[in-house]
DNA sequence: GTAGGGTTAG
Protein backbone atom coordinates (compact mmCIF):
# COMPACT_ATOMS: atom_id res chain seq x y z
CA UNK A 1 0.00 0.00 0.00
CA UNK A 2 1.40 3.97 -0.76
CA UNK A 3 1.85 5.68 2.34
CA UNK A 4 -0.02 9.24 2.08
CA UNK A 5 1.91 11.67 -0.09
CA UNK A 6 3.58 14.76 1.35
CA UNK A 7 6.15 17.11 -0.35
CA UNK A 8 8.76 15.03 0.32
CA UNK A 9 11.06 12.07 -0.49
CA UNK A 10 8.08 9.78 1.34
CA UNK A 11 7.31 9.19 -2.31
CA UNK A 12 10.10 6.93 -2.43
CA UNK A 13 8.81 4.67 0.46
CA UNK A 14 6.00 3.84 -1.60
CA UNK A 15 5.39 -0.29 -1.48
CA UNK A 16 3.56 -2.56 -3.15
CA UNK A 17 2.83 -6.41 -1.52
CA UNK A 18 4.42 -8.97 -3.97
CA UNK A 19 1.01 -11.08 -4.25
CA UNK A 20 -1.76 -8.75 -4.79
CA UNK A 21 -5.39 -10.24 -6.21
CA UNK A 22 -7.13 -8.25 -9.14
CA UNK A 23 -9.15 -5.76 -6.73
CA UNK A 24 -5.82 -5.20 -4.91
CA UNK A 25 -4.01 -4.42 -7.87
CA UNK A 26 -6.48 -2.15 -9.25
CA UNK A 27 -6.06 0.37 -6.09
CA UNK A 28 -2.38 -0.14 -6.05
CA UNK A 29 -2.50 1.00 -9.90
CA UNK A 30 -4.53 3.84 -9.00
CA UNK A 31 -2.41 4.87 -6.66
CA UNK A 32 0.82 4.30 -8.56
CA UNK A 33 -0.84 7.01 -11.19
CA UNK A 34 -1.35 9.36 -8.36
CA UNK A 35 1.93 9.07 -6.90
CA UNK A 36 3.57 9.53 -10.84
CA UNK A 37 1.02 12.39 -11.29
CA UNK A 38 2.24 14.37 -8.23
CA UNK A 39 5.72 13.41 -8.54
CA UNK A 40 5.08 15.45 -12.31
CA UNK A 41 3.95 17.91 -10.48
CA UNK A 42 6.37 18.52 -8.12
CA UNK A 43 8.98 17.59 -9.79
CA UNK A 44 9.85 14.77 -7.88
CA UNK A 45 10.21 12.46 -10.98
CA UNK A 46 13.33 13.67 -12.18
CA UNK A 47 14.82 12.82 -9.00
CA UNK A 48 16.58 9.53 -10.14
CA UNK A 49 16.08 8.05 -6.86
CA UNK A 50 12.55 8.56 -6.66
CA UNK A 51 12.16 7.54 -10.00
CA UNK A 52 13.47 4.17 -9.33
CA UNK A 53 11.16 3.86 -6.60
CA UNK A 54 8.21 4.42 -8.74
CA UNK A 55 9.36 2.13 -11.81
CA UNK A 56 10.28 -0.49 -8.97
CA UNK A 57 6.62 -0.35 -7.80
CA UNK A 58 4.93 -0.43 -10.90
CA UNK A 59 7.31 -3.34 -11.99
CA UNK A 60 7.14 -5.27 -9.06
CA UNK A 61 4.04 -7.53 -9.87
CA UNK A 62 5.19 -8.39 -13.63
CA UNK A 63 1.31 -8.93 -15.17
CA UNK A 64 1.61 -8.14 -18.52
CA UNK A 65 -1.15 -5.17 -17.37
CA UNK A 66 1.56 -3.65 -14.81
CA UNK A 67 4.83 -4.35 -16.52
CA UNK A 68 3.24 -1.86 -19.78
CA UNK A 69 2.07 0.05 -16.99
CA UNK A 70 5.78 0.74 -15.83
CA UNK A 71 6.84 1.05 -19.58
CA UNK A 72 4.83 3.83 -20.04
CA UNK A 73 6.20 5.63 -16.78
CA UNK A 74 9.74 4.74 -17.73
CA UNK A 75 9.42 6.49 -21.64
CA UNK A 76 8.73 9.37 -19.64
CA UNK A 77 11.73 9.99 -18.43
CA UNK A 78 14.08 12.14 -19.43
CA UNK A 79 17.31 10.74 -18.07
CA UNK A 80 16.55 7.01 -16.39
CA UNK A 81 20.14 5.62 -15.33
CA UNK A 82 21.33 2.29 -14.74
CA UNK A 83 19.45 0.94 -11.92
CA UNK A 84 16.36 2.40 -13.76
CA UNK A 85 16.95 0.69 -16.62
CA UNK A 86 17.83 -2.42 -15.14
CA UNK A 87 14.82 -2.70 -13.14
CA UNK A 88 12.32 -2.54 -16.28
CA UNK A 89 15.07 -5.63 -18.14
CA UNK A 90 14.41 -7.56 -15.05
CA UNK A 91 10.71 -7.21 -15.34
CA UNK A 92 10.55 -8.04 -18.47
CA UNK A 93 12.81 -10.80 -18.00
CA UNK A 94 10.76 -12.77 -15.67
CA UNK A 95 7.70 -11.93 -18.20
CA UNK A 96 5.88 -13.77 -20.64
CA UNK A 97 7.71 -11.60 -23.06
CA UNK A 98 11.42 -12.04 -22.50
CA UNK A 99 12.52 -10.90 -25.66
CA UNK A 100 11.85 -7.32 -24.47
CA UNK A 101 14.68 -7.55 -21.96
CA UNK A 102 16.98 -7.49 -24.84
CA UNK A 103 15.66 -4.66 -26.64
CA UNK A 104 15.64 -2.95 -23.99
CA UNK A 105 18.93 -3.52 -23.28
CA UNK A 106 20.26 -2.73 -26.86
CA UNK A 107 18.12 0.85 -26.11
CA UNK A 108 20.04 0.96 -23.25
CA UNK A 109 23.30 0.57 -24.97
CA UNK A 110 22.49 2.84 -27.51
CA UNK A 111 21.54 5.64 -24.87
CA UNK A 112 25.36 5.38 -23.40
CA UNK A 113 23.87 4.26 -20.31
CA UNK A 114 26.94 1.90 -19.15
CA UNK A 115 25.44 -1.49 -18.00
CA UNK A 116 26.80 -3.57 -15.01
CA UNK A 117 27.10 -7.02 -13.21
CA UNK A 118 23.08 -6.87 -12.41
CA UNK A 119 22.22 -5.59 -16.22
CA UNK A 120 23.71 -8.84 -17.38
CA UNK A 121 22.27 -10.94 -14.76
CA UNK A 122 18.69 -9.96 -16.37
CA UNK A 123 19.52 -9.90 -19.68
CA UNK A 124 21.02 -13.12 -19.47
CA UNK A 125 17.88 -14.65 -17.58
CA UNK A 126 15.61 -12.86 -20.41
CA UNK A 127 17.80 -15.11 -23.25
CA UNK A 128 17.60 -17.94 -21.17
CA UNK A 129 13.58 -17.97 -21.00
CA UNK A 130 13.17 -17.89 -24.27
CA UNK A 131 16.27 -20.20 -25.46
CA UNK A 132 18.10 -17.11 -27.34
CA UNK A 133 21.51 -18.74 -28.22
CA UNK A 134 22.86 -16.24 -30.41
CA UNK A 135 21.24 -13.30 -28.67
CA UNK A 136 22.77 -14.79 -25.34
CA UNK A 137 26.59 -14.74 -27.22
CA UNK A 138 26.18 -11.50 -27.74
CA UNK A 139 25.68 -10.74 -24.86
CA UNK A 140 28.30 -12.99 -23.46
CA UNK A 141 30.55 -11.06 -25.70
CA UNK A 142 29.73 -7.67 -23.87
CA UNK A 143 30.03 -9.10 -20.44
CA UNK A 144 33.71 -10.55 -21.73
CA UNK A 145 34.50 -6.84 -22.98
CA UNK A 146 33.54 -4.94 -20.12
CA UNK A 147 35.09 -7.53 -17.95
CA UNK A 148 34.19 -6.17 -14.53
CA UNK A 149 30.56 -8.04 -15.07
CA UNK A 150 31.10 -11.53 -15.40
CA UNK A 151 30.78 -12.71 -11.56
CA UNK A 152 29.38 -16.19 -10.47
CA UNK A 153 25.70 -14.96 -10.70
CA UNK A 154 26.89 -14.09 -14.44
CA UNK A 155 28.79 -17.24 -14.93
CA UNK A 156 25.65 -19.18 -13.65
CA UNK A 157 23.21 -17.55 -15.69
CA UNK A 158 25.38 -18.47 -18.82
CA UNK A 159 25.53 -21.83 -17.95
CA UNK A 160 22.50 -22.01 -17.21
CA UNK A 161 21.49 -20.09 -20.89
CA UNK A 162 23.86 -22.72 -22.43
CA UNK A 163 22.63 -25.60 -21.08
CA UNK A 164 19.22 -24.62 -21.92
CA UNK A 165 19.82 -23.95 -25.74
CA UNK A 166 21.08 -27.58 -25.60
CA UNK A 167 24.59 -26.57 -25.78
CA UNK A 168 25.79 -28.42 -23.11
CA UNK A 169 29.41 -29.03 -24.04
CA UNK A 170 29.55 -25.02 -23.85
CA UNK A 171 27.79 -25.17 -20.44
CA UNK A 172 29.83 -27.77 -18.95
CA UNK A 173 33.10 -26.18 -20.32
CA UNK A 174 32.09 -22.73 -18.44
CA UNK A 175 31.65 -25.26 -15.10
CA UNK A 176 34.53 -26.68 -15.36
CA UNK A 177 36.10 -23.48 -15.65
CA UNK A 178 34.72 -21.84 -12.57
CA UNK A 179 37.08 -21.08 -9.83
CA UNK A 180 33.71 -20.65 -7.62
CA UNK A 181 31.44 -22.87 -8.43
CA UNK A 182 28.68 -24.22 -6.45
CA UNK A 183 25.75 -26.57 -6.04
CA UNK A 184 23.62 -23.52 -7.74
CA UNK A 185 26.28 -23.79 -11.11
CA UNK A 186 25.36 -27.80 -10.97
CA UNK A 187 21.49 -27.33 -10.88
CA UNK A 188 21.99 -24.76 -13.90
CA UNK A 189 22.84 -27.87 -16.10
CA UNK A 190 20.95 -30.40 -14.04
CA UNK A 191 17.49 -28.47 -14.65
CA UNK A 192 18.14 -27.94 -18.11
CA UNK A 193 18.64 -31.81 -18.31
CA UNK A 194 15.16 -32.31 -16.70
CA UNK A 195 13.25 -29.70 -18.56
CA UNK A 196 14.30 -31.83 -21.85
CA UNK A 197 13.70 -34.84 -20.07
CA UNK A 198 17.32 -35.85 -20.48
CA UNK A 199 17.00 -37.79 -17.30
CA UNK A 200 19.99 -40.55 -17.97
CA UNK A 201 22.95 -37.46 -19.06
CA UNK A 202 20.98 -36.16 -15.65
CA UNK A 203 21.03 -38.77 -13.57
CA UNK A 204 24.96 -38.99 -14.51
CA UNK A 205 25.33 -35.08 -13.82
CA UNK A 206 23.95 -35.91 -10.32
CA UNK A 207 25.61 -38.63 -9.37
CA UNK A 208 29.13 -36.90 -9.97
CA UNK A 209 27.89 -33.30 -8.53
CA UNK A 210 29.93 -32.28 -5.40
CA UNK A 211 27.27 -30.99 -3.72
CA UNK A 212 23.35 -30.91 -4.02
CA UNK A 213 20.16 -29.37 -2.35
CA UNK A 214 17.11 -29.78 -1.88
CA UNK A 215 16.44 -28.29 -5.30
CA UNK A 216 18.85 -30.85 -6.99
CA UNK A 217 16.70 -33.97 -6.06
CA UNK A 218 13.99 -31.98 -6.57
CA UNK A 219 14.75 -31.52 -9.87
CA UNK A 220 15.47 -34.83 -10.06
CA UNK A 221 12.08 -36.30 -8.32
CA UNK A 222 9.80 -34.17 -10.80
CA UNK A 223 12.13 -35.17 -13.94
CA UNK A 224 12.03 -38.58 -13.24
CA UNK A 225 8.05 -38.23 -13.06
CA UNK A 226 7.96 -36.09 -16.01
CA UNK A 227 9.34 -39.17 -18.27
CA UNK A 228 7.14 -41.31 -16.20
CA UNK A 229 9.79 -43.46 -14.62
CA UNK A 230 7.56 -42.93 -10.98
CA UNK A 231 10.18 -46.14 -9.63
CA UNK A 232 12.92 -44.46 -9.98
CA UNK A 233 11.30 -40.42 -8.98
CA UNK A 234 10.04 -42.89 -5.54
CA UNK A 235 13.40 -44.32 -5.35
CA UNK A 236 15.37 -40.42 -5.79
CA UNK A 237 12.88 -39.27 -3.03
CA UNK A 238 13.83 -42.16 -0.51
CA UNK A 239 17.47 -41.98 -0.95
CA UNK A 240 17.34 -37.98 0.15
CA UNK A 241 18.58 -37.06 3.55
CA UNK A 242 16.74 -34.10 4.44
CA UNK A 243 12.87 -33.93 2.86
CA UNK A 244 10.90 -30.42 2.92
CA UNK A 245 7.39 -29.73 1.68
CA UNK A 246 8.84 -28.85 -1.70
CA UNK A 247 10.13 -32.35 -2.22
CA UNK A 248 7.38 -34.47 -0.56
CA UNK A 249 4.56 -32.22 -3.22
CA UNK A 250 7.21 -32.99 -6.32
CA UNK A 251 6.30 -37.11 -5.57
CA UNK A 252 2.32 -36.24 -4.72
CA UNK A 253 2.14 -34.05 -7.82
CA UNK A 254 3.62 -36.71 -10.12
CA UNK A 255 1.70 -40.05 -8.62
CA UNK A 256 -1.23 -37.59 -9.19
CA UNK A 257 -0.08 -37.06 -12.71
CA UNK A 258 0.49 -40.96 -13.57
CA UNK A 259 -3.56 -41.02 -12.14
CA UNK A 260 -2.11 -43.60 -9.30
CA UNK A 261 -4.24 -41.66 -6.67
CA UNK A 262 -4.08 -44.22 -4.14
CA UNK A 263 -0.56 -43.69 -3.81
CA UNK A 264 -1.13 -39.56 -3.23
CA UNK A 265 -3.71 -40.96 -0.22
CA UNK A 266 -0.83 -43.07 1.10
CA UNK A 267 2.03 -40.57 0.56
CA UNK A 268 -0.15 -37.60 2.37
CA UNK A 269 -0.08 -40.06 5.69
CA UNK A 270 3.62 -40.97 5.75
CA UNK A 271 4.45 -36.74 5.08
CA UNK A 272 2.37 -36.23 8.16
CA UNK A 273 3.89 -39.23 10.00
CA UNK A 274 7.48 -37.67 8.74
CA UNK A 275 5.68 -34.55 10.46
CA UNK A 276 6.41 -32.34 7.47
CA UNK A 277 3.43 -29.63 7.09
CA UNK A 278 1.10 -29.98 3.79
CA UNK A 279 0.39 -26.78 1.98
CA UNK A 280 -1.87 -25.79 -0.49
CA UNK A 281 0.26 -27.56 -3.65
CA UNK A 282 -0.29 -31.03 -1.17
CA UNK A 283 -3.83 -30.55 -0.35
CA UNK A 284 -5.19 -29.70 -3.93
CA UNK A 285 -3.42 -33.00 -5.55
CA UNK A 286 -4.77 -35.04 -2.33
CA UNK A 287 -8.14 -33.41 -2.84
CA UNK A 288 -8.12 -34.55 -6.73
CA UNK A 289 -7.00 -38.11 -5.56
CA UNK A 290 -9.80 -38.64 -3.20
CA UNK A 291 -12.21 -37.00 -6.11
CA UNK A 292 -10.95 -39.68 -8.53
CA UNK A 293 -11.31 -42.53 -5.95
CA UNK A 294 -14.23 -41.29 -4.84
CA UNK A 295 -12.89 -41.23 -1.00
CA UNK A 296 -15.30 -38.96 0.66
CA UNK A 297 -14.58 -39.03 4.51
CA UNK A 298 -10.92 -38.25 3.51
CA UNK A 299 -11.92 -35.59 1.32
CA UNK A 300 -14.46 -34.11 3.89
CA UNK A 301 -10.99 -34.41 6.40
CA UNK A 302 -8.67 -32.28 4.40
CA UNK A 303 -11.52 -29.55 4.35
CA UNK A 304 -11.85 -29.66 8.07
CA UNK A 305 -7.81 -29.35 8.03
CA UNK A 306 -8.27 -26.33 6.21
CA UNK A 307 -10.79 -25.02 8.24
CA UNK A 308 -8.73 -26.25 11.72
CA UNK A 309 -5.23 -24.62 9.97
CA UNK A 310 -6.63 -21.47 8.45
CA UNK A 311 -5.49 -21.99 5.25
CA UNK A 312 -6.59 -19.14 2.48
CA UNK A 313 -9.48 -21.16 0.37
CA UNK A 314 -7.87 -19.51 -3.16
CA UNK A 315 -9.24 -20.45 -6.50
CA UNK A 316 -7.38 -23.71 -6.89
CA UNK A 317 -8.36 -24.94 -3.82
CA UNK A 318 -12.35 -24.15 -4.07
CA UNK A 319 -12.17 -25.37 -7.04
CA UNK A 320 -10.31 -28.96 -5.76
CA UNK A 321 -13.22 -29.06 -2.90
CA UNK A 322 -15.64 -28.47 -5.26
CA UNK A 323 -14.91 -30.65 -8.04
CA UNK A 324 -14.20 -33.61 -4.57
CA UNK A 325 -17.40 -33.01 -3.24
CA UNK A 326 -19.16 -33.26 -6.70
CA UNK A 327 -17.24 -36.16 -7.81
CA UNK A 328 -17.77 -37.89 -4.46
CA UNK A 329 -21.19 -37.41 -4.64
CA UNK A 330 -22.01 -34.23 -2.41
CA UNK A 331 -23.88 -31.54 -4.30
CA UNK A 332 -24.75 -29.61 -1.65
CA UNK A 333 -21.99 -29.45 0.20
CA UNK A 334 -20.31 -28.92 -3.40
CA UNK A 335 -22.54 -25.89 -3.49
CA UNK A 336 -21.98 -24.50 -0.41
CA UNK A 337 -18.16 -24.36 -1.00
CA UNK A 338 -18.69 -22.92 -3.97
CA UNK A 339 -21.34 -19.60 -3.02
CA UNK A 340 -18.59 -19.23 0.25
CA UNK A 341 -15.33 -18.90 -1.70
CA UNK A 342 -14.25 -15.65 -1.52
CA UNK A 343 -11.63 -16.51 -4.60
CA UNK A 344 -13.07 -18.14 -7.62
CA UNK A 345 -10.90 -18.63 -10.81
CA UNK A 346 -12.38 -19.79 -14.13
CA UNK A 347 -12.29 -23.32 -13.55
CA UNK A 348 -14.04 -23.14 -9.86
CA UNK A 349 -16.94 -22.05 -12.09
CA UNK A 350 -16.59 -24.46 -14.37
CA UNK A 351 -16.10 -27.23 -11.81
CA UNK A 352 -19.29 -26.11 -10.49
CA UNK A 353 -21.14 -26.08 -13.37
CA UNK A 354 -19.83 -30.00 -14.86
CA UNK A 355 -20.51 -31.20 -11.20
CA UNK A 356 -24.22 -29.92 -11.58
CA UNK A 357 -24.39 -31.40 -14.81
CA UNK A 358 -23.04 -35.07 -13.67
CA UNK A 359 -25.74 -34.49 -11.19
CA UNK A 360 -28.61 -33.62 -13.35
CA UNK A 361 -29.16 -29.99 -11.91
CA UNK A 362 -29.17 -28.91 -15.53
CA UNK A 363 -31.31 -25.68 -15.23
CA UNK A 364 -28.91 -24.82 -12.19
CA UNK A 365 -25.78 -25.35 -14.07
CA UNK A 366 -27.19 -22.64 -16.85
CA UNK A 367 -28.04 -20.31 -13.63
CA UNK A 368 -24.15 -20.54 -12.70
CA UNK A 369 -23.17 -20.03 -15.71
CA UNK A 370 -25.10 -16.87 -16.69
CA UNK A 371 -24.07 -15.88 -13.20
CA UNK A 372 -20.81 -16.16 -14.10
CA UNK A 373 -21.32 -14.05 -17.39
CA UNK A 374 -22.53 -11.44 -15.49
CA UNK A 375 -19.57 -11.56 -12.75
CA UNK A 376 -17.36 -10.70 -16.03
CA UNK A 377 -15.36 -14.11 -16.84
CA UNK A 378 -14.83 -14.78 -20.30
CA UNK A 379 -15.84 -19.17 -20.30
CA UNK A 380 -13.48 -21.08 -22.32
CA UNK A 381 -13.66 -24.86 -23.92
CA UNK A 382 -14.07 -26.66 -20.46
CA UNK A 383 -16.82 -24.13 -19.41
CA UNK A 384 -18.86 -25.47 -22.48
CA UNK A 385 -18.47 -28.80 -22.05
CA UNK A 386 -19.92 -28.31 -18.83
CA UNK A 387 -22.93 -26.29 -20.45
CA UNK A 388 -23.73 -28.51 -23.21
CA UNK A 389 -23.46 -31.84 -21.42
CA UNK A 390 -25.73 -29.80 -18.74
CA UNK A 391 -28.03 -29.28 -21.63
CA UNK A 392 -27.61 -32.67 -23.21
CA UNK A 393 -28.51 -34.20 -19.60
CA UNK A 394 -31.27 -32.03 -19.07
CA UNK A 395 -33.04 -33.11 -22.63
CA UNK A 396 -32.84 -29.01 -23.32
CA UNK A 397 -32.39 -29.27 -27.10
CA UNK A 398 -33.10 -25.43 -28.19
CA UNK A 399 -30.75 -24.36 -25.20
CA UNK A 400 -28.44 -26.48 -26.64
CA UNK A 401 -28.72 -25.06 -29.79
CA UNK A 402 -28.02 -22.01 -29.02
CA UNK A 403 -25.02 -22.23 -26.72
CA UNK A 404 -22.93 -24.51 -29.11
CA UNK A 405 -23.72 -21.69 -31.38
CA UNK A 406 -22.96 -19.02 -28.86
CA UNK A 407 -20.16 -20.62 -27.82
CA UNK A 408 -18.61 -20.53 -31.75
CA UNK A 409 -19.85 -17.08 -33.02
CA UNK A 410 -19.95 -15.29 -29.59
CA UNK A 411 -17.20 -16.74 -27.83
CA UNK A 412 -15.21 -17.82 -30.51
CA UNK A 413 -14.11 -21.10 -29.17
CA UNK A 414 -13.75 -24.31 -31.74
CA UNK A 415 -15.79 -26.90 -30.80
CA UNK A 416 -13.87 -30.32 -29.56
CA UNK A 417 -14.46 -33.53 -29.67
CA UNK A 418 -16.28 -33.36 -26.33
CA UNK A 419 -18.74 -30.74 -27.52
CA UNK A 420 -19.55 -32.59 -30.67
CA UNK A 421 -20.23 -35.72 -28.59
CA UNK A 422 -22.67 -33.65 -26.31
CA UNK A 423 -24.69 -31.83 -29.25
CA UNK A 424 -24.60 -35.66 -30.68
CA UNK A 425 -26.08 -36.86 -27.73
CA UNK A 426 -28.63 -34.25 -27.39
CA UNK A 427 -29.54 -34.09 -30.96
CA UNK A 428 -29.47 -38.06 -30.83
CA UNK A 429 -31.81 -38.06 -28.03
CA UNK A 430 -34.45 -36.49 -29.62
CA UNK A 431 -34.39 -38.41 -32.72
CA UNK A 432 -32.99 -35.65 -34.59
CA UNK A 433 -30.34 -38.15 -36.35
CA UNK A 434 -29.47 -36.25 -39.97
CA UNK A 435 -28.89 -33.51 -37.91
CA UNK A 436 -26.58 -35.79 -35.59
CA UNK A 437 -24.93 -37.23 -38.61
CA UNK A 438 -23.90 -33.78 -40.03
CA UNK A 439 -22.33 -32.50 -36.79
CA UNK A 440 -20.19 -36.14 -36.40
CA UNK A 441 -18.97 -35.73 -40.29
CA UNK A 442 -17.34 -32.51 -39.31
CA UNK A 443 -14.63 -34.15 -36.42
CA UNK A 444 -11.55 -35.36 -38.27
CA UNK A 445 -12.54 -39.04 -38.13
CA UNK A 446 -9.42 -40.55 -36.20
CA UNK A 447 -10.83 -38.22 -33.39
CA UNK A 448 -14.47 -39.34 -33.21
CA UNK A 449 -15.28 -42.75 -32.27
CA UNK A 450 -16.88 -41.82 -28.93
CA UNK A 451 -19.03 -39.35 -30.62
CA UNK A 452 -19.81 -42.69 -33.55
CA UNK A 453 -20.72 -44.39 -30.89
CA UNK A 454 -23.11 -42.15 -29.37
CA UNK A 455 -25.03 -41.94 -32.24
CA UNK A 456 -25.02 -45.12 -32.72
CA UNK A 457 -26.88 -45.78 -29.30
CA UNK A 458 -29.04 -43.05 -30.82
CA UNK A 459 -30.30 -45.01 -33.69
CA UNK A 460 -30.47 -48.11 -31.80
CA UNK A 461 -32.58 -46.07 -29.53
CA UNK A 462 -35.14 -45.06 -32.50
CA UNK A 463 -34.67 -47.88 -34.30
CA UNK A 464 -33.18 -46.62 -37.53
CA UNK A 465 -31.43 -49.61 -38.29
CA UNK A 466 -30.28 -48.09 -41.89
CA UNK A 467 -27.65 -45.22 -40.42
CA UNK A 468 -27.06 -47.72 -37.52
CA UNK A 469 -25.31 -50.29 -40.32
CA UNK A 470 -23.77 -47.07 -41.72
CA UNK A 471 -22.34 -45.60 -38.34
CA UNK A 472 -21.52 -49.39 -37.50
CA UNK A 473 -19.09 -49.76 -40.12
CA UNK A 474 -17.48 -46.60 -40.15
CA UNK A 475 -16.52 -47.60 -36.31
CA UNK A 476 -14.86 -50.59 -36.81
CA UNK A 477 -13.30 -49.28 -40.07
CA UNK A 478 -11.86 -46.87 -37.42
CA UNK A 479 -10.88 -49.42 -34.68
CA UNK A 480 -11.29 -52.48 -36.08
CA UNK A 481 -10.15 -53.95 -32.29
CA UNK A 482 -12.73 -52.11 -30.28
CA UNK A 483 -15.55 -54.08 -29.04
CA UNK A 484 -18.79 -51.30 -28.85
CA UNK A 485 -19.26 -50.83 -32.80
CA UNK A 486 -19.72 -54.83 -32.59
CA UNK A 487 -21.70 -55.02 -29.29
CA UNK A 488 -23.92 -52.44 -30.41
CA UNK A 489 -24.48 -53.65 -34.10
CA UNK A 490 -25.14 -57.00 -32.69
CA UNK A 491 -27.70 -55.73 -30.20
CA UNK A 492 -29.94 -54.07 -33.02
CA UNK A 493 -29.62 -56.96 -35.51
CA UNK A 494 -30.99 -58.74 -32.19
CA UNK A 495 -33.86 -56.22 -31.55
CA UNK A 496 -34.56 -56.43 -35.09
CA UNK A 497 -34.76 -60.10 -34.94
CA UNK A 498 -31.81 -60.06 -37.66
CA UNK A 499 -30.15 -63.33 -36.47
CA UNK A 500 -27.86 -64.45 -39.47
CA UNK A 501 -26.68 -60.65 -38.91
CA UNK A 502 -25.83 -61.18 -35.71
CA UNK A 503 -24.21 -64.07 -36.36
CA UNK A 504 -21.92 -62.28 -38.69
CA UNK A 505 -21.00 -59.16 -36.54
CA UNK A 506 -20.00 -62.41 -34.19
CA UNK A 507 -17.90 -64.18 -36.33
CA UNK A 508 -16.11 -60.77 -37.02
CA UNK A 509 -15.45 -60.20 -33.50
CA UNK A 510 -14.16 -63.34 -33.26
CA UNK A 511 -11.91 -63.25 -36.25
CA UNK A 512 -10.11 -60.17 -34.73
CA UNK A 513 -9.99 -61.53 -31.04
CA UNK A 514 -11.96 -58.89 -29.80
CA UNK A 515 -13.35 -58.78 -26.41
CA UNK A 516 -15.23 -56.98 -24.11
CA UNK A 517 -13.42 -55.64 -21.57
CA UNK A 518 -14.82 -55.61 -18.11
CA UNK A 519 -15.78 -51.95 -16.57
CA UNK A 520 -14.29 -50.92 -13.51
CA UNK A 521 -15.74 -48.46 -10.62
CA UNK A 522 -14.45 -47.49 -7.53
CA UNK A 523 -17.12 -46.35 -4.06
CA UNK A 524 -15.95 -45.29 -0.84
CA UNK A 525 -18.11 -47.21 1.69
CA UNK A 526 -17.12 -46.80 5.57
CA UNK A 527 -13.83 -45.06 4.76
CA UNK A 528 -12.46 -48.22 2.28
CA UNK A 529 -12.49 -47.35 -1.16
CA UNK A 530 -13.67 -50.72 -3.07
CA UNK A 531 -12.98 -51.30 -6.60
CA UNK A 532 -15.53 -53.33 -8.77
CA UNK A 533 -15.26 -55.22 -11.95
CA UNK A 534 -18.14 -55.62 -13.50
CA UNK A 535 -18.81 -59.54 -14.03
CA UNK A 536 -15.90 -60.28 -11.38
CA UNK A 537 -15.28 -60.21 -7.38
CA UNK A 538 -15.14 -57.59 -5.57
CA UNK A 539 -11.86 -55.98 -4.39
CA UNK A 540 -10.97 -53.69 -1.96
CA UNK A 541 -8.32 -51.31 -0.78
CA UNK A 542 -7.87 -49.70 3.15
CA UNK A 543 -7.17 -46.24 1.82
C1' DG B 1 20.79 4.92 -0.82
C1' DT B 2 17.79 0.64 -3.90
C1' DA B 3 18.99 -5.25 -6.98
C1' DG B 4 21.20 -10.41 -9.10
C1' DG B 5 22.27 -16.83 -10.18
C1' DG B 6 19.39 -22.76 -10.40
C1' DT B 7 13.57 -22.88 -8.65
C1' DT B 8 7.61 -23.59 -6.22
C1' DA B 9 4.23 -27.63 -7.95
C1' DG B 10 -1.93 -27.40 -8.81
Amino acid sequence: MLLPIRCSNNVCKLLSPPILSFAEMATSISELHQAHAHMLKTGLIHDTFAASRLITSAASASTPHTISHAHSIFTRLSNPNSYIYNTMIRAYANSPTPENALLLFQQMLYDFVVPDKYTFTFVLKGCASFAGLEEGRQVHGHVLKIGTGCDEYNQNTLIHLYAKCGCFEIAHNLLDRMPMRDVISWNAILSAYVEMGLMESARHLFDEMHERNVESWKFMISGYMGVGLVEEARSVFDDMPLKNVVSWNALITGYAHASCFSEVLVLFEDMQNAKVKPDDCTLVNVLSACARVGALSQGKWVHAYIDRNGIKIDGFLATALVDMYSKCGNIEKAQEVFSNSWKKDISTWNSMIAGLSTHGFGERALQIFSDMLADGFKPNEVTFIGVLSACSRAGLLNKGREMFDHMVHVHGIQPTIEHYGCMVDLLGRFGILEEAEELARMMPLKDAPVVWESLLGACRNHGNVELAEYVGEKLLELNPEDSTGYVQLSNMYAHAGRWNDVMEVRKKMKAQRVTKEPGCNMIEVDGIVHEFLAGEGMNSKQT
